[in-house]
DNA sequence: AATAAAAATGTGCTCGAACACACTAAAATT
DNA sequence: AATTTTAGTGTGTTCGAGCACATTTTTATT
């Protein structure tokens, strides 16, 4: 009862040629009423789906993903990306896989643009972008439909039901998780600071999402007693971001906690034990730096992001839509991984 | 110059026929010595690839994958991995893999026998097991090489080269992992119970490695000071496993931490307000009764062994293997997943 | 009724690898 | 020199889907 039928069977079973079965298939017209319903009523019976191997073969094209994302010279924090897209590329390149990676500056608009444009001529079958400037990335999203080329997000979200793929985490509950460590940590009272802390505000609402979740958490348990303050930390002009930090933990009062909810918390772990040394710090991301001082127990927590497979999943995704016609799930959320000194080596391959 | 050669092309280059450069490839002989050499002139120059998806057509062949693994209804930790099961069944179904579930109770070595025998008998093309047995999976490898059926394991793992692939997690490293989280919840020192519960010691090596690990922390880090008992927990008879539970507490000191080496965490939850209301338990698992307790806070952290996920990458890795000739990995180890109340539906798909 | 036009149906080739089989040419045997 | 044996080479088919094109059948038109 449950083989998997082909084209041929169909068409013995129907009493028609195997050139009929696949204009009832593919609605090609030219099909008597007569021969319509006898393929039909087979193909009820049956639930025939097409061999996605042979598919794959007769189709024999070239496939082109380019990869719009920030250059990890600018901030290491996308270099585990890089990898992921080698590990593809060597997985399936023997399938006609092709990929193109394009850098932009994170801190630049222009650079974005530019490196879109690029690759929007060049026209590839699909676009695998980091969403950092809103309203950019909702033009990209347009023109690629517009020119007939898939259109996926990593890391960042735009609400735009022209995305076809997006991957990310739940940032609002990645708040809520950094909360409840600090709650089990701190106990029922202390003060909190949640530091914004960015070259450039390009990653505004990635960051409030987090401190919205972060208070949520203390706003809906009443028995807690905390008392939160929030602080946008940029690099001010003629001093180097570093002694911005500085002159920032001089200016506050000791806390028990400190929440930094970018990839930075190691300038804030460079400078504790000076200012404020009983601090407990959570952070995110595996950046080289943050492990380091994880691994010196200043940074007590890191949530990881795991852009890795965040690229990865977003390739093989729609690889497997081209190649194999899967289906392309249209969101993932991927778990929040809370990252301590004894688990984090299995995270970074 | 990085193209994808084909038979025919290089057929071409050498200035001889497709069949010639099939017998060169493949080492059938019946090739004249000029012959072969301009072949590998050729062959040395491109680097050819055979095109996985043509193989796998030609193939055409339907692939038989059984599994070996405990029942749920016995125990409810494996229940993921019949979810794993039906989503590899559905994505890989129309690529010919068929695969076949069979259980055995993971209290009884006899009932493994007798399913691997069965197993063994059908003759499938690679068989994945859970080897909660050392000695009789042992055997089952012996005779899955000498029946020629590629062999995998996870969540446990057998020391033995027979093992084609293997996957699970660091237990060690997991043991240090709650170490850990215990230092940071409790301080400098305090006193901590090792419990290993257990319906029967089908498990022993599985948890003797946790708390070695948890030991090694401890005794490593010479500030700390902590007071470390182990105590086995198992079934008494004539009464409940839960009255069993509910004695040992009564008989022991209050300590300040509990951590449970397997998936029963939730049996000492249940009764800790009464006996040792301030204890912090860490447990394993993402069974359904561990995330009651966990929601109610009385279990701090719980370590996620993703069965599900062992499950998903052994058989993708297999079928991969099989479909497109991508080579076998050997031993993968998962990342330690630390779950709070917070993050845990995230690792529940 | 004869012919043209339109509709319906079937045949055959392609994708690339793999292998069976047919064929040619050279070497060995009578 | 004629014939058999063997080594070496090339051709053709298969896997299943998909589509171009040829062929047949039906309907419309003079």
């Amino acid at each position: 009862m449950k083989e998997n039928y082909t084209i041929k069977d169909i068409a013995e079973m129907a009493g028609v040629s195997k050139g009929t079965v696949d204009r009832v298939i593919h609605k090609r017209g030219k099909v008597s009423p007569a021969a319509l319903e006898q393929v039909n009523k087979v193909l009820d019976k049956i639930e025939y789906k097409p061999n996605p191997i042979a598919k794959s073969l007769k189709n024999n094209k070239n496939y082109n993903i380019s990869i719009l994302l920030p250059d990890a010279e600018a901030d290491p924090y996308w270099e585990p990306c890089y990898e992921a897209i080698s590990q593809v590329e060597n997985e399936f390149s023997h399938f006609g896989i092709k990929i193109h990676k394009s850098l932009f500056k994170p801190s630049s608009t222009k650079s974005f643009k530019k490196a879109a444009d690029a690759v929007i001529d060049s026209k590839p079958d699909a676009i695998l972008m980091v969403p950092l400037f809103y309203k950019e990335a909702e033009n990209v999203a347009k023109r690629c439909v517009e020119a007939d080329i898939k259109i996926a997000t990593f890391n960042n979200y735009i609400k735009d039901h022209k995305i076809n793929f997006e991957i990310g985490q739940d940032l609002f509950q990645s708040g809520r998780v950094a909360a409840k460590l600090f709650n089990m940590l701190l106990g029922k009272s202390g003060s909190i600071a949640i530091l914004h802390i960015d070259e450039a505000f390009q990653n505004a609402s990635h960051m409030q999402e987090k401190e919205r979740g972060f208070k949520d958490f203390f706003n809906l348990n009443k028995k807690l007693d905390f008392k939160i303050d929030v602080h946008n930390l940029k690099k001010e002009s003629k001093i180097t971001f570093d002694q911005t930090i500085e002159n920032f933990l001089k200016s506050i009062d000791p806390v028990d906690g400190i929440f930094v909810t970018t990839s930075k918390a190691y300038l804030i772990a460079n400078h504790i034990a000076t200012y404020t040394p009983d601090s407990v710090i959570i952070g995110y991301d595996l950046v080289s730096e943050n492990i380091k001082y994880l691994e010196e127990n200043k940074i007590a927590f890191l949530i990881h992001q795991d852009p890795k497979k965040q690229v990865y999943l977003s390739l093989t995704n729609l690889i497997e839509f081209f190649l194999f016609d899967k289906p392309l799930q249209e969101s993932v959320l991927l778990p929040i991984d809370i990252i301590n000194t004894e688990n984090f080596p299995q995270y970074l391959n």
